[in-house]
DNA sequence: TCTTGTTTTGCAAACGTTTGCAGAGAAAAG
DNA sequence: CTTTTCTCTGCAAACGTTTGCAAAACAAGA
């Protein structure tokens, strides 16, 4: 009828102060257990429930935070929100989620426009610059999570020594030239990545050829299998299992079979087991990563920004079934081939703050 | 310092009334230009945002609504949220997310929390009764999108027509014999799909035989695999792409080869082209289906719930890989005999309200 | 019985907007 | 130069909570 119930008309209803109302709910043990007891049972009785905005206006809190990821039909991020999601509810907020669709300009907006209503936000694989992200961290409550601007409150999923581990599993297995097939170029974790591979394999006397399947899907890693299998490499580590999936594909299409000719190792273990043979990759701890962020930002309620953190997960090497011994002659696969040594192409190797 | 500037010390600052500043933003219209654009700059250089709390709390519009999905991890998902984020994103609307994790007191009680501070609701694949849907779509402003239950406001992709195509494919293949790989029992998809393949196949002399791979993992599907190769059929039509991959998992681990020995056929089209062969599949809206929920719930904000409506999309049957012509010799494959017959295991066809 | 102290409740202001109503000018009409 | 009509702006109340402060009720100590 007259729409939901209000705290005004409980106690108009029970002839108390709507003051008395309110503080059986937040505050119960300030009041006589007697007259809680009498207005919850009335609360019930009328289907009350609080005005969330009503409550933030007045408190100044939102009992919300943002979520903002790249693009959500990444298998990489449902996990990661779900966690969110399910922490956030556990201490009492509920997520506002965004996708910026890998559209910088959109996760700026994005940004400016959900922060004010929120009690924090978190931005997952920011594709911002770094300038523009020390600058949104200095005056709006923000974690990063794969992201690491120095002075901001970032967790990262460091996978680089599990991506050690993987090279020196590879190398025991015999292989000596390997691939590195990149995901987004923006992409912190992709850089991570990237050298940590170039920096063992230097080190390790690995040959490491570089290939970006750039958008990062399924189909620009399926079209790049050729080129990979043909490059003569015997191993190839990808930016994520999405990528290396899209590779098996490719792998599977041109007759090259996994692990014999080739070995293969993913990385987050988004889709590990769902590959046939099941995809050897490094499992990474998303939702410790989910629940650290939402966690800093339900702390010191009151600042308006956060201080400075970089919280490190760990990756560790999950070997499945796509890897195995380098094959008894590594002579080239037979497909139309290259140039013998194909110039490493080499993909953005920068250092910088964000690599 | 201050904190966010808000529209009275704006109003101070520029020594006008509040109310005009208000007005600068909502109803330009009703000022004189130049007075508009003094505010305007003067909002921008103090970097104001408007407090959607108090704008809520004043309006009564919540300027979000709230997302209600199983499981978001399930790839069905994902490009649903996306697509309504992105038009409630256009339509000047936030959207919370929340993920039921399948468990119906949990959705439950999700709608009660969310449904006040919200717009209105769109609720995807509920797991409630259909007694406690109608209950809820009573007094909430609530879209259901997958589920049938009559008098409320519903959008349907509805596969009946494509299963039914994908069906007589089949048959002018050659096939005779077909499996239903089913998923979620309380699914709406699910029941309509097992009913569509069981109507078919009755009127045109086909045998089916039924299996459930219940929780509806890749798992669980990959578990059936043998059964499945083993019961004779030469086709399978699988409730889901998710476990038709995992049945083609299934069947590469036991050496049965698709399409070959056996054609599949997915459903939702999530991971077509991600596996190898490429999954045929029915194709289905997902963003159409999304827009149109969002859309309702944006329509007459005044009332209180939404006027009972039934919404179909079509899905459509997409050949790619995974079917071909039924083999030769349709001897049964070699793998440990079950009966001749196994007992067409039926699962549950109960065809009510929200079959 | 009168203090004093404690527990329980009420009053009223505040949070940042929006909006109906009315007042002030300005323009148009007479 | 009035009167009327319009355009623009201001006043103040309202939305549903929370919370500091003070009043009231009660209990205890003297």
């Amino acid at each position: 009828m007259t729409g939901r119930p209000t705290i005004t008309q409980l106690a108009a209803e029970l002839g108390i102060a709507p003051s008395t109302v309110s503080r059986a709910f937040t505050r119960p043990n300030l009041l006589k257990p007697e007259t809680v007891a009498l207005v919850q049972k009335a609360a019930e009785a009328a289907g009350y429930v609080p005005n969330h905005h009503a409550r933030a206006l007045s408190t100044g809190r939102a009992g919300a935070i943002g979520l903002i990821v790249p693009d959500i039909a990444n298998p990489f991020f449902p996990p990661l929100v779900r966690a969110a999601q399910n922490y956030a509810s556990d201490l009492g907020l509920s997520v506002f989620l965004a996708d910026t669709d890998e559209d910088p300009n959109r996760e700026d907006r994005l940004i400016s426009r959900m922060a004010p209503q929120v009690e924090g936000l978190i931005v997952v694989s920011s594709r911002l610059a770094s300038a523009r992200i020390r600058q949104i961290a200095d005056s709006q409550r923000v974690a990063f999570i794969n992201r690491d601007v120095p002075e901001t409150y970032r967790v990262l999923l460091d996978t680089s020594a599990a991506i050690r581990s993987a090279l020196t599993h590879l190398s025991e297995l015999g292989h000596r030239r390997i691939a590195y097939v990149g995901g987004p170029p923006q992409s912190w974790a992709n850089k991570q990545r990237h050298s940590a591979v170039d920096n063992f394999s230097k080190a390790h006397a690995l040959e490491v050829t570089h290939f970006s399947a750039d958008p990062g899907t399924y189909e620009a890693a399926k079209a790049l299998g050729d080129s990979v299998a043909a490059s003569g490499v015997t191993a190839v580590i990808a930016f994520d299992d999405v990528i290396a999936h899209g590779l098996m594909g490719g792998f599977a299409a041109a007759g090259v079979d996994v692990p014999k000719d080739l070995s293969v190792i993913g990385c987050d273990d988004t889709l590990a087991t769902t590959t046939f043979p099941a995809l050897s990759t490094i499992a990474v701890n998303v939702g410790a990563a989910a629940r650290r962020a939402v966690a800093a930002l339900s702390e010191n309620p009151g600042s308006t920004s956060l201080t400075g953190a970089r919280i490190i997960f760990e990756g560790t090497l999950v070997l499945r079934g796509t890897t195995g011994a380098v094959r008894p002659t590594s002579s080239p696969l037979t497909l139309e081939p290259e140039l013998d040594h194909p110039a490493t192409r080499r993909v953005q190797t920068g250092r910088g703050s964000d690599s």
